[in-house]
DNA sequence: GCGTCTGTTCTCGTATACATGAAGAATACG
DNA sequence: CGTATTCTTCATGTATACGAGAACAGACGC
């Protein structure tokens, strides 16, 4: 859906319960109560209840009829698949941007740039861009349902990232370099070269994060 | 979302409100006012309003806040990035399917089959049976995020199908033939063949649909 | 005659009260 | 002492009441 209005208790709810889950305060497999994100949110249970159905269609929560709302465990098979989706999806707006060959988009470049210059300790905000690195890449493939989904899955990215900010240096220089390489095979039209980098940057993490211990 | 409820009230709203916007009871760019909903689904607003989130959710609405809920149009660029869309993950399924090369699931055939005995004045189960003829093969492609991308999907396809099911003779043989062509070479694991008859048989609906007057 | 302003009305957004069903604890029985 | 059953408690599902903002219509001024 991801219809966002401007201030209203269901979005005060939607963002501080969406928090929660992301900082820990609600971790998978819990429930959250309606009661205790109503406190939480200082609003009555009807936003709440809505804020909880928007993120179980997003896929943060699973809504057990008379039991509540169960924060989703992200399962080492839906990691691989999520990344898969996001290969086969991303992958086609490569080949879009390579077909119309105007090159990578402005933002991508500026992005990446923004990333690279990054202190290291800063992760958060590394996660945070490289959610919009890829989104740059997704808004020019001509395809508003391609890209609501994966605006859909960069919820779960994101979810992920957090999780697993604790990115050593060596990797996060291999994401940066990826990035660039990315841009540098848009700009040359080079279609197949794209879906190469693309195949490693987005396998490689879904495996290493599949064999954490979560 | 997709999540399936036994008989709540919530469902009954869901269900009737679906139903009247594929029957044409809430035309495309007319609001639903939840009064109205509220007394065709002798549910209170309370359900009406959590079914209209997830309609919308789904695509079929435009929630404009203190406005109310707007049945959406759908454009010819949107049916276009639908079939787009489609095309590129079924074909994703084709291949899966072709590499594991256990042949075309059983359901396929059989909903082919189903299919072409169907009287031609049953225009409405024609389209229930492609939808799920479709979901069959979106099922083995062993990636469940892209299984719920299709299911959100097949929403608006279906949708579409109800306000396009004049189709004429030939048309409905021709996707037949299409559907049986395309178990066949799922059984011969020919995934370039398979691919290959994906694109017209999602090309082709999409742009003649684009062109109807509506 | 037309534009604007204001008042009314209608619908949505939120809060709260009530009903229903499930989970857990305590007790009784084997 | 263990197990089954029943009762209590508590959270969700639903209904309803209230307040706020927007659209529309009528009247007034230009």
């Amino acid at each position: 859906m991801t219809i966002m209005m401007k201030d209203s208790a269901r979005t005060r709810a939607y963002d501080r319960i969406r928090a929660g889950i992301l900082n820990g305060t609600f971790p998978a497999g819990s429930f959250i109560e309606e009661a205790q994100a109503s406190a939480l949110a200082e609003v009555s249970r009807t936003p709440v209840r809505e804020a909880l159905n928007q993120l179980a269609a997003e896929g943060f929560l699973d809504l057990l009829p008379r039991r509540g709302a169960m924060v989703r465990h992200v399962t080492a098979q839906e990691l691989v698949d999520l990344y898969e989706a996001r290969k086969l999806i991303e992958g086609h707006a490569a080949d879009v941007i390579c077909e119309t060959d105007r090159g990578a988009p402005p933002e991508m470049r500026r992005l990446a740039a923004e990333m690279e210059a990054l202190p290291l300790e800063d992760a958060l905000q590394h996660v945070e861009l490289n959610g919009r690195f890829h989104a740059a890449l997704m808004a020019h493939c001509g395809n508003q349902i391609l890209i609501r989904m994966s605006e859909a899955m960069s919820a779960n990215v994101t979810r992920i990232g957090f999780s697993a900010f604790t990115i050593d240096r060596d990797r996060r220089a291999l994401i940066d370099r990826e990035h660039s390489a990315l841009v540098e095979a848009l700009d040359a039209g080079d279609a197949a070269r794209a879906r190469a980098i693309l195949k490693v940057h987005l396998e490689a993490p879904a495996h290493i994060l599949a064999k954490l211990p979560r």
